[in-house]
This record gives C-alpha cells, structure tokens and sequence, in this order.
DNA sequence: AATGAATGAGATTTCATTCAT
DNA sequence: GATGAATGAAATCTCATTCAT
C-alpha cells in the first residue's frame, strides 16, 4: 500500500509529535481540575483537536494516563540526574535528591502536580490501585539505595532504610501541596531545611 | 403536647443511625475502590438499600463525603488524643502523636484510606481544592505547636516548624500507602522507627 | 367500627380543614414558582406539614390539582355573582363579567395565577389535555348565553355567540399576563377598556 | 488554506438538519403529550435517537426549548409577512394580522400548540417566568404599531391601544385551544368573525 | 391523623469509545 | 491521520407514593 523505505520513520515522527502534544494537555488539565474533573473531551479541546484523535493514538484512557506518568516520571528523573551524580557521598546523594527534586517543582510545578494526582486515582477496573504505574516505588528504591550505602560507609546511623527513604520521599511529595495553599513559598529555603532536617536524622 | 423526655432522641435516633450506616458504607467503599469510582449506587448496594435513601439523609454527594470526612477526622482525633495528653513534654506529644496515629491506622486502616482519597480528591466544581475539608491543616498547626514549644523549652534545636510538622504528617501520611502494598506491615516497628527518626532530627 | 353519630361530622371537619389548608397553600406554591416547579414537598413545607399529610388526605397529586381548580373557580364565580345578578340588560351582564372577573383577578391575583397554570398544564397520564377540569367551557357557556339573549332582544347586532364569548374570555384571561408584567396595572381602567372594546363590539 | 464555497455549509448542513430533526420531534412531542410530560428520552425515541445526540447537538434542554420557540415564532412570522404587507391600510393589517394568524394555526396547529405550552411554562431555575423567550411580546407591539398608525389615520376610534393589542392577541391565541375540543373548527370561518369582532371594535 | 422513612421510576447530563467518511 | 457524529452506560438528583408506627 505504501513503498517500504522512510514512511514508517515519518509516520512515527508526526505520530510521536502528537501524543506529546496530547500528553503535555493531559498535563496541562490534570493539574488545573484535577483527576476527577479531567475528561477526553478537555484535554482534546485544550489542544485543540477533536475527542476522536486521542482515541486514535492511544488505546484508551488509561493508556494516556500511563504515558502521561511516565512522562512526568522521565522528566523529573532527568532534572534530578546531575543533582545526584554530582554528590562526592551518600549524603551528598540524598541532597541532590532533594535539592533536584524541589528543583523541578519549581521548574515544572503543573508536571508534579499532576503526577500526584493521577498517583492517587489511577486504578483499574475493579478499584485495585495500579501497580506502580509511575516510579513511585522506583524513587523509594534509589533513596533506599543510597541510604544503604551511608550506612555501609559509615556516614549514616543505623535506622531502617526503608522508613527513612519512605519519609523523604513523603516530605518531597508534600511540598507540591504546601505550593497551592502558598505559591509565594520559598523552595530554596524549603530545600534547605529539608536537608537540614534528614541530615540530622541519618547523621552517624 | 408531648412528655419531653424520649421521643425527640428517638425519632434523631433513627435518623442519626441511618446517617451513620450510610457513612460507614461510604468509608469502605471508598476505600475499596477509591473515590473515583465511588457513586451512590455502590454505598447504597453496600448498605442494601435504594439510592433514594441516601439522597433522602444527605443533601448530596458532596454533603456526605464531607460527612465521611468529619466522621473519620473525629474517630482519628479521639483515638490520639489520650495517646498526646500523657505527654510529659514536647516530645512526648510527637511520639504521642506518631504512635496515636499509626494505631489508628491499625486499627481503622479503612477509614485513613477513605480520608486519603478524599483528600487527594475533594474539588469544587471549578476544579479548586476544597479549602481544608478535614482538619488536615489543623493537624499542622497542633504539630507547629508542639515543636514551638520544645524548641522554647530548649528540648529541640532550631529549624522550621513548618517544614518539619509538614514533613512528620506527610510521613505519617504515606504509612497508608505502604500498608497496601504489604498488609503484613509492622506498624508497632514503624511507628518506633519514625519516632526515632524525628527525635534525632528535633533534639537540641 | 365507630359509633354512628357525631363523629362522622367532627372528623369532616378537621378534614376539610386540612383539606382547605392544603389547597391554599398549593394555590400559593404554584402562582409564585410555577405548576411544573410545583411538589407536594413544596406544598407540605409551606404548609408546615409532612409530605405524607397530602397523600393521607388526596387520592394523588391529581386530585390535589383538581381541588385547587375547583377551588378557585367556585371563588371566583361567587365573586362575580353579584355583578352580574345585578344587570339589567344583556350588556350590563357582560359588563358585570368583566368587572366582576377583573374585580377578582385584583382582589385575589394568586389564585388566578394558579388557575391558569393549571389548565395550561392539567393533563392525564397519556398527555390529553383534561377535559374542562375547571368550568372553562362553563364561562364560555355563561357568557354565550348572555350574548344569545342580547341578540334575540336586539341590543346586539349578529356574530358568531361563540367567538365573541371565545374572544371575551381569552381578553380576560390574558390580563393575568399582563399583570405579571406590570404589577401596577391598573385594573379598573383595564376593565373599564374592555367594556369599552366589546361594547363596539357587540352593540346593534 | 481551503477553498472558500462549500465545505463550511457543507459541514453544517449535517449539524443542521439533526438539530432541525431534533426541534421538529419536539414540537411533536409537546403538542401531544405536554410541555411538562415531555423528556429528552421522548424527544429521542420519536426521533429514532437515542438520547446524547440531543446532549451532542444542544447544550442543554433549555437550549433545545429556546429553538423550538425560535422556530415556530419564525415560521410564524414568515407565514404571516405576505397577508400584512398586502394590506393597504391600517385596518388591512389587522385582518393580515388574523388571517395571517389563523393561516398559520390551520397549516402547523401542532407548532402553535408547542409554542402555547412553552410560553406558559417556560421559567427559570427560581420559577420566575422567563422574559420573552419568544417574540411574543414583540407581537403584541406589532399589533399596537398598526393601532396607533389606525388612530392618527383617522380610521379607528380612540381606545387604549395596549388593550385593544392584547385582546386581540388573546383571541387569536384562543383558537389553538378551540381547535384542541373541536378539529373539525372552521378556521376561515373563525377569522372572518374575529376580524368582524375587531372592525367593530376598533372602526371610528 | 399524622409522620418520617423508604422506594423506585424517571429526568438531565457527562463521558469514553466506536465508526463512517 | 483526523473528524464529527453517535452510542449507551452510568451518575446525581427529584419526586409521587407507600407504609409502619
């Protein structure tokens, strides 16, 4: 039907443009009413398409959602990455964690915004919460990681790592809550007393 | 024209056992299936009763999920508040108030899942986030308390309450969360371990 | 069951009290928001009385409407009564039908309110309109008559009896409308205007 | 970026005739079963539709009630030009005006009766009647025009025009219900008497 | 006589999804 | 690739009516 040579790229290339464009809507909407307020047909005219095309893209719904996290999750992972490879030790990991983290929220706020939301709505059919659709799990297992590491080195004290990693993760997500009820709020300084505050709870 | 004694307590009686049966079907359907794919029909199937029922006792959705949220604000206040009140100092409220809470995770799970989700959920019709449906902030503002007072006292160093009372609720928070993905969870362990976590990162 | 003799008055009467009480307010309720905003709970709670109170005293809404029709077709005949006794002539009891109609739509607009949107509304259960639930046709009957006997003794040049008597009745009722519109109309310039009209209308 | 001709008509002219299936179907329904007795479930199951393709088309019922009263004052109106401009004077356009009218009740009784019934009905969310949600206000200043311009003509006699307007305007209004209890109603016939009834009435 | 409670039908509306063009 | 049109399910809410007390 079609000759076999470049077509497939080219077809991929505008495919790929539009699910970004719908993904960056979903975002967009998500984040401004919410999960539960957030239909096919807002996302479709905020891009200014019809309802069709996503279904045209995407097998369903929840297949956008997914992308839609993951995409989120890409981004935030590759904000954070130098905050994290820079770090001459465990600490310093932890640091970047959060300094990179709370970075990118500043940077993309509606983006983190989102992802907690469809974190806290995604499930299936039956109501079973969807298996880490995001890295949610991903991120707790990194700071598990380095946790381990301080303590092996013995920069950190001993404490279960997966509390402490639970907890830091938690006091990150919480920020983006904090920045509606405050949008003046000062993420540097939160920054700082975050990792003012685990550094004394890791400390040896 | 009527003795006073009984019969207005009993015809509320009714009504209020009603009242209560609907929300304790509401509080385990949402947690069930999460607040997204909460309706009527399903608490009234949960109940066994008509969907009339419940708009007969609530004047909508949104006054029950209120009520959902008060009843277990409530229930969580009342089951702390004997853990906090033995406190004998700054410290001893939040150890008072991470173990007060962690047992009652334990002991309601349900209902933290419940107020999670409709925290995480609760809009306006325009999409804003409900102004403090619950006393989330109010929990806040008792832990801000607490930490003011031991750093007066001398008990705990310097830093901010604000991040650090934000950062123990989000902590206390994300249990939930980790109690789905393993049931068998040691709450007794973690409760202790997150203890020992915030006094090493308040303590002077 | 019940002894045979007073009782059966003393129960009529506290019956048609409530009976009465409830027509009245179904007669207010319906001019102020409408027959199709109109519920039995609306009546009830104006009333004061429980929705169950209608249903113990009327076979069903439509009887309920019916009361009310017959109600204020009753009022308003015997309302008009005297202007018409009173004529001399054929025109004279046209005359007092205007006067008498318009007296009362002044001295009573609610009721009139009402009646005329029940029989915009009145329909059975397959959408016929009710058959002359209220004495409509009975007006018209009335005013034929009047117009015949003009007629016959020559005061009155020859029409159509039952379009002129048709034309009167619509001019009449249209003059609800109009004070919806404009409150302060002034209805004995009003009536004396249609006098007036089918005065020329009508004469030989 | 495309040519200027067809597609744009082209495009609407689908929208358009579902939207104009849809309004028709209402007229049908309300003229038989009533303004309160018609659902958009009727209006679709006449229509061999099924419901959210009325959601699709119109914002809303109050929508779809709103055109079908542009409608039908539409089409009134333009089977009612001819008969009025014809007229050589100020009387010829009353008799345009009844004629014109009672034309139109005999071609479409169906669209008039929906009309009546929406008129009468139609309230906002308070119950307050709607303000002129059809023309029909705008006839009645029509008709006073063609009065006044009688008056200073010299060819009518003096009476309140307002009145005289609405009366006439009743009458005509009338006729819908007349042909309901009687079809077999002689509507030329009942124009020639009305316009009689009016010469009468208004002739200096 | 009266009440509150409950019911179940029905109304409007929203939405994800499918399909012909 | 994209669109508008259509569907049908489901959700919330209202209401007349019934019933036990």
């Amino acid at each position: 039907m079609r000759p076999d040579s470049k077509p497939v790229d080219q077809k991929t290339f505008i495919e790929e443009a539009r699910r970004a464009q719908i993904v960056s809507c979903a975002v967009e909407v998500i984040a401004e009413v919410g999960y539960g307020q957030t239909s096919l047909a807002r996302i479709a005219q905020r891009a200014g398409i019809s309802k069709g095309v996503i279904s045209y893209h995407f097998a369903g719904k929840d297949e956008l959602i997914q992308q839609v996290a993951e995409y989120v999750v890409g981004n935030a992972r590759a904000y954070m990455r130098p905050y994290i490879e820079a770090a001459p030790d465990a600490f310093g990991q932890i640091r970047g964690f959060i300094e990179g983290n709370l970075g990118f929220v500043g940077a993309h706020r509606e983006q983190l915004l989102a992802l907690g939301d469809i974190l806290a709505n995604a499930r299936d059919a039956n109501g079973s919460l969807m298996p880490d659709i995001s890295g949610a799990s991903g991120a707790i297992g990194t700071l598990d990681e380095f946790l381990r590491r301080g303590q092996k080195d013995g920069q950190f004290r001993a404490f279960s790592t997966r509390v402490m990693a639970t907890s830091i993760r938690a006091a990150l997500d919480a920020v983006s809550g904090q920045l509606i009820a405050d949008p003046e709020l000062d993420l540097r300084a939160y920054a700082r007393d975050l990792v003012d505050l685990f550094h004394h709870a890791t400390k040896a």
